[in-house]
DNA sequence: CGGCCGGTTGAGTACAATCAATTCTGGTGG
DNA sequence: CCACCAGAATTGATTGTACTCAACCGGCCG
């Protein structure tokens, strides 16, 4: 009866420590037991595929800790249109919250399975334990490195550079959590990339077909990249502020 | 020989409770007790204006929480245009890392002084109190909703209304802080503010001029704004997709 | 007085937004 | 198995906005 070998072992919390200067992958932070003991306090939510899970406003009730599955932060601007904030992935926790609110929505872009960790019981079991919290800590860290990057893929002005940003960023959460891939999944459609980076999905579109057409990605298919010419690619996403206009000048 | 102050207190964080539905106002998260224990293990550093204070891939060695003056946190692209990350102001806390190394570059853009807490010391002392940590934590929080305000303002395409965003960002911050403003003081130049909101100085300053010229603000000097008409301001700060365009159709 | 820095203005160009039409894809039911 | 459909993705033509580069202004400091 005490060994849950199997099944159920609790949330999960990957990021990096800030201060450690532990080596390129990022950990998992908790201890069994941390995770048992937030185990016991949490129950599993199901979402499926596009379906809403909080509005920003509603009041803060839970954070969730994903499972498995990806899940859309977003904001809405009084126009309609919607901003993403982040892509969440499994290990991830989300839920933000300012005075006792959501400071956004969140949506499930895949079926998602997740663990909804009640605020009060949470925060009642955070302020008694300091480990836990120090985990905590260097999981916003984490967060804040996101979303400055992301501040950064949205101030450059070409969406060939943004595009290549993202699916920098994307390949980059894969290998820091350890999983060696040959293809960049895109679990997203161009809609979601292009709210996410700042532009419309035509632009996204045209911005994949450049980058095809010049032979360095390849599309397997809608959700499957590969990057083919790793050096070109590098060089668009570390932005050449301008590119063409000036004729060949010369090769001689 | 001037006396250094009777009242040194010791650092000031001051942030939202993303739980508490504590209304409107920001508070001071520190106790007496956890300031002055702060106090003792740090050291008040003082920067002049223009001032780096450290550069993005240094090892980490202190955080800094602000008692006047501002900071930029920026990010250098490889061609040598800067992003910058954040402005901070007094009780902010900065000098994010990860592995052991900053993950930007700071510099003071007024005369700073700040207080400046090893890692070492604070992080043996964050894991013995619990108390601490929360506040680390709700003021992660709260630089975690700021940057995604951020990108959100970055998100926005028309200049104008990046501005206007902008300037609802610093008098928010004043608000937030319970000083009530008549005027939005902008203690950076408008280079700055350009490399914040993603567009070039010219495009800050048609920016200014075309709120100027049609009377929602007021310049008093290069620092001083003040919003005229609120009304026209908060619309064009939620964006108006797309107002031009379209001849006046009819008026028969 | 001259230089420098921050700021402004102007002309031409490049890029993405828009709107609208079309193709592609995957899934469904006959 | 194929015809069909809806949603996603692509393509095209036009237009607006900000970037670029370059010249110019005004205050501040030596």
């Amino acid at each position: 009866m005490t060994k849950i070998s199997t099944t159920i072992h609790g949330p999960v919390i990957s990021a990096f420590d800030p201060w450690a200067p532990s080596a390129g992958r990022m950990r998992q932070l908790l201890t069994d037991d941390e995770r048992t003991r937030l185990a016991v306090m949490s129950s599993i939510a199901r979402f499926k595929k596009g379906e809403t899970i909080y509005l920003e406003g509603d009041p803060a009730e839970a954070v969730f800790n994903i499972n498995t599955g990806v899940v859309e932060a977003y904001q809405v601007a009084p126009d309609g249109r919607e901003h993403i904030t982040a892509f969440l992935f499994a290990d991830d926790l989300f839920g933000l919250s300012s005075e006792g609110r959501y400071t956004n929505s969140a949506r499930a872009i895949t079926a998602v399975t997740a663990y909804r960790l009640p605020i009060t019981r949470l925060r009642s079991h955070l302020s008694k334990d300091a480990g836990l919290e120090f985990h905590v800590i260097c999981k916003l860290c984490d967060e804040l490195r996101h979303a400055q990057r992301h501040a950064f893929l949205l101030s450059e002005k070409r969406a060939v550079t943004k595009l290549a940003m993202f699916l920098q960023l994307i390949e980059q959460l894969h290998i820091a959590k350890g999983q060696q891939i040959t293809e960049i999944p895109l679990p997203m459609d161009r809609s979601h990339i292009g709210r996410y980076i700042g532009v419309t999905l035509e632009a996204v579109g045209r911005a994949f077909r450049a980058l095809t057409t010049r032979g360095i990605i390849k599309l397997r298919d809608r959700g499957h990249v590969r990057i083919v010419d790793r050096d070109a690619f590098e060089k668009i996403a570390h932005d050449p502020p301008i590119l063409p206009a000036r004729e060949l000048p010369s090769r001689d």
